[in-house]
DNA sequence: CTGAAAGCGCTTACAG
DNA sequence: CTGAAAGCGCTTACAG
């Protein structure tokens, strides 16, 4: 009896007659070996369940088989949907996956950074957004010769050290689908002040109006945070407003969905006297009613390439790879406006 | 320049003219030390931003300082909610945590479990529902040497290996609060067969309304699978039906937003038509309109537990923390029955 | 194609 | 209170 995983090199060796370096040889599926030897090596292997130990290997190898993801981002079905996609990244290979929160706010993320990457030294880190458009947390991750990639709206580093969703493009082309079924007044709820992506969105946004020669003011655009609450209030803000728009443009689906219920509390059918549009896809977007039209986020493929690039012989080969250019998911909370 | 945090021990053993031992005791902070030798060797570790090398403390310590969740949950909030409770065990500790999501319906479940044992040998996983329940699972993290500790609904195991939630008497006096409101004909949406956690909100259910004397038939039970999908077609099996309930008991959020949508549908009113009370008190249930009766789930203070459990000195220590006995949220989506 | 020696960077008895 | 030696279980040049 006793505990599995606890045979070595040493009996593998001993029991197959041949040096431990051999047996390494065929842990490491190394190529000068003979059939004959590495067939009786791997019966051996298989007969008493031996596998090597991952410490002493990272210890010689000088590298682990641990990716991590960092990240400080609330957003529970963003950050499931990022682990899914980088464990698909790594399925069949030896790698495993950390996870790693940090503070935003606090003033020591850069200590907590380093304390992680210290105390795991972790083969690779994924940086999400929003601290992914931190450059001194990039640069505090190459200073300890880990590799990162980091998720972002723009290509703000080299191009092997990021995974880049064109969200500008893609806001434009909801925004213009609105235009095309007659809007004229379209809102925008923006993200959060800082974050790349809300600005990259709302670029998206004044893209498309400005091509439409539809005019914007300051009174069309409100901030938001991109949570449920956030949402609420800045539909609340331009639902009581003396002059309503017929279609909003929301950043995000949680807020979208925060617009709605600040919509139905009034007595304001969505679709039918107000269109919303959101962005992500995320599952609730079609869990509530009307089913929201949105922009899909692929953020599990971003991830999953991530993670690949991580764990890759070189790290170095560019992936260009920019996800998401148009992928309007049309649904139930867009309508025709008819022109009178 | 080079790299951070490759300084080794030796490096400061000369440095500080003791021994690698000194300095390893320094390090695990070991007692027999005079306070002059302890704190020059401090000094020279920060000046040289010296840090130990996780995976050679690992290899002759014989275990590393991780700890993971191993888990089939599609659940996206339930999952964060974990891993924070996780995170907030370990922190301040060593410990990181990592990340295994298994195929429940997969035949070779314990051979992805066994994979993962052996090739990150984790120091200690939590198990969590539904493969909690899987006594042949929990074997094997034992026969590796893994600590383990279980997430469930019932005490299945030695108190030190599991973490509970008292589901059933939660169920109990939700429903016996729709009783005290006047609800004589309560619906049951049960999760799906098999799950420990389903079968023990049923007998909640039923335990309530046996002790008010209310009669149970067969129909007022309708299963269900925990997902949103099911629990709209649940709905709408019930709603369509000629007798309705004045109440329905959903053994989990997202099944109680499915039926919200089924009886928009139909417009049903919430509460006045009919009362809805939930279980898990997911961030969702408040974004909803009217906002949901449920019971809180207390699930991130059960995974702080469980991981405190597993890095401590004596995991032996049992503890006989059942969290969850009274945690009826009140919100909206439950109106009082006037009797005629 | 195969092996003996040294080394990765720590900790653990055992002495003194 | 402090240290020299051996060991944790692998891999890496270097030979042959």
């Amino acid at each position: 009896m006793g505990q599995r995983g606890n045979s070595t090199i040493n009996d593998v060796a001993r029991l197959a007659n041949v040096s431990k370096k051999t047996v390494s040889r065929v842990i490491n599926k190394s190529s000068h070996l003979s059939d004959k030897t590495r067939s009786h090596v791997e019966k051996i292997i298989a007969d008493i369940g031996y596998v090597p130990n991952p410490q002493a290997r990272a210890l010689a190898l000088r590298h682990n088989f641990i990716i991590a993801v960092i990240h400080d981002n609330p957003n529970a079905q963003f950050l499931v949907s990022v682990q899914n996609g980088m464990l698909e990244g790594i399925k069949g290979s030896d790698y495993g996956l950390m996870v790693q929160p940090v503070n935003r706010n606090s003033p020591t993320i850069a200590d907590e950074i380093k304390n992680f990457l210290e105390r795991h030294r972790p083969y690779g880190v994924l940086l999400l957004p929003p601290i992914s458009d931190n450059d001194e947390l990039a640069e505090l991750c190459a200073s300890y010769g880990t590799r990162y990639v980091r998720m972002a709206s723009i290509e703000l580093d080299a191009p092997e050290h990021i995974v880049t969703s064109n969200d500008r493009a893609a806001v434009e082309e909801a925004v213009t689908y609105l235009i095309e079924e007659g809007h004229e007044n379209i809102a925008l709820i923006e993200g959060p002040k800082g974050f790349i992506s809300a600005a990259e969105r709302r670029a998206g946004y004044e893209q498309a109006m400005a091509k439409a020669k539809l005019p914007v003011t300051k009174d069309m655009i409100t901030p938001g945070a991109y949570t449920f609450e956030s949402g609420y209030e800045a539909g609340v803000s331009i639902l009581d407003a003396d002059k309503k728009p017929t279609a909003i443009f929301v950043a995000n689906d949680e807020m979208a969905i925060g617009v709605m219920i600040a919509a139905r509390e009034r007595n304001i059918n969505i679709p039918d006297d107000l269109s919303i549009i959101g962005f992500d896809d995320t599952p609730l977007s079609s869990h509530v009613w009307p089913p929201l039209t949105t922009v899909r986020w692929p953020i599990n493929a971003m991830a999953k390439s991530a993670a690949e690039r991580l764990i890759a012989e070189k790290q170095n080969v560019p992936s260009k790879d920019v996800f998401l250019s148009s992928a309007l998911i049309k649904r139930g909370s867009v309508a025709k406006i008819i022109k009178v």
